[in-house]
DNA sequence: GAGATTTTGTAACTCTAGTTCAAGAAATTG
DNA sequence: CAATTTCTTGAACTAGAGTTACAAAATCTC
């Protein structure tokens, strides 16, 4: 009952997703969310209650879509290196052509807030637990195939892909240029 | 001639980096600067011109001091293996360490500027480049002795420490905890 | 010590962030 | 269609960010 809303909240929060993307939560401010979303303020504020909330949609919104990807490789078919090598160079690829280098949004997340915020840490140790978990999932088929050596400890292994991919995302940031990136994947998979 | 300083600029600049480093570029406020530094506003306009002229000295300073423990590490004496892995070490001992949760600030100012603002980015790059360069020299150093395999590629390898680092500082902002961390060093050096 | 110069402390200014509010418009219910 | 509810628009509000201005105080030169 009541008026209908204009706009489509879930549309709303993709374009408040990636204003926050781009500019970080502190760097995006009321102005810029409405002339992106494309709604006055008094809907913005009657919809998402603060700019903190949004973020917090945002955010959220993020892990469920762009996120997919890295757990879609991983699951795919092939060997346990195949799949990790995929993965890694999904991260190498999409650092490479991230023309606004804007990173990822869970790195850059963890990094403005972490430690300040629980509810941003909340959200961010969750991803960052499925990653590791999906990663290690990997490294156990691995194992289990004789593909990866048994004395290898899937848990270590996993924290260490994990901290591969977010030092991935930082040095795509700082800089885009594919030298650095090129041969990541490769290398980091020695240490399996 | 004229009146003379009633602070230590260097000292200023030091506090100020200490706020900079614990809340970020945008998260810092010139009354925070003013109660930190125990300056008046009047002196610290008159002295470092902006907020943000003054976060560049402050992320310069950091370079120059905080930094220098990875530099002195990776030129201790020892075997390349033995200073890499104490070079990694220092990293997650640092991460460990860090109740506050800051991280890096180098980190930090990559993720929340990069892409944005070419002095910062200027900054980062040098700081990055001279990072990877020090590891390299190891590796290289390492390739000569027997001790790496000469396969190896340094520039690559060198380019994965960095990463490996930066990796290591993110996990470190998102969670404090020992599990990731403990062995990430030895793990990151099978690579090797 | 006069004069020049720089620093200091504080007030003040402008601008915008982040939010709220009021009046009217659209939908829903019965 | 009346009653109710929710949404919309846009102005308005508060607080503080970031900076400047100015008079007073300190130092330096000669």
């Amino acid at each position: 009952m009541g008026r209908t809303k204009n706009f489509d909240p879930d549309v709303a929060v993709e374009r408040a997703m990636d204003q926050f993307w781009t500019n970080g939560y502190a760097g995006t401010t009321p102005q810029q969310l409405v002339d992106a979303l494309g709604i006055g303020r008094g809907s913005l504020y009657n919809a998402f209650e603060s700019k903190y909330k949004l973020y917090l949609r945002a955010l959220e919104h993020y892990l469920d879509t762009e996120n997919s990807q890295l757990f879609e490789t991983l699951d795919a078919p092939g060997s346990a290196r195949e799949r990790l090598h995929a993965a890694l160079n999904l991260v190498v690829e999409a650092a490479l052509n991230d023309k606004q280098r804007r990173g990822c949004m869970v790195t850059n997340a963890a990094v403005e807030f972490a430690g300040r915020d629980p509810g941003v840490d909340k959200l961010v140790r969750r991803i960052f637990d499925r990653q590791e978990a999906a990663f290690r999932g990997v490294i156990e088929a691995g194992k289990g195939s004789g593909e990866l050596g048994r004395d290898l400890d899937a848990a270590d292994a996993a924290a260490f892909l994990l901290a591969t991919i977010n030092g991935i995302r930082v040095l795509g940031k700082a800089d885009p240029g594919p030298r650095r990136l090129r041969h990541l994947a490769e290398t980091a998979l020695r240490a399996l």
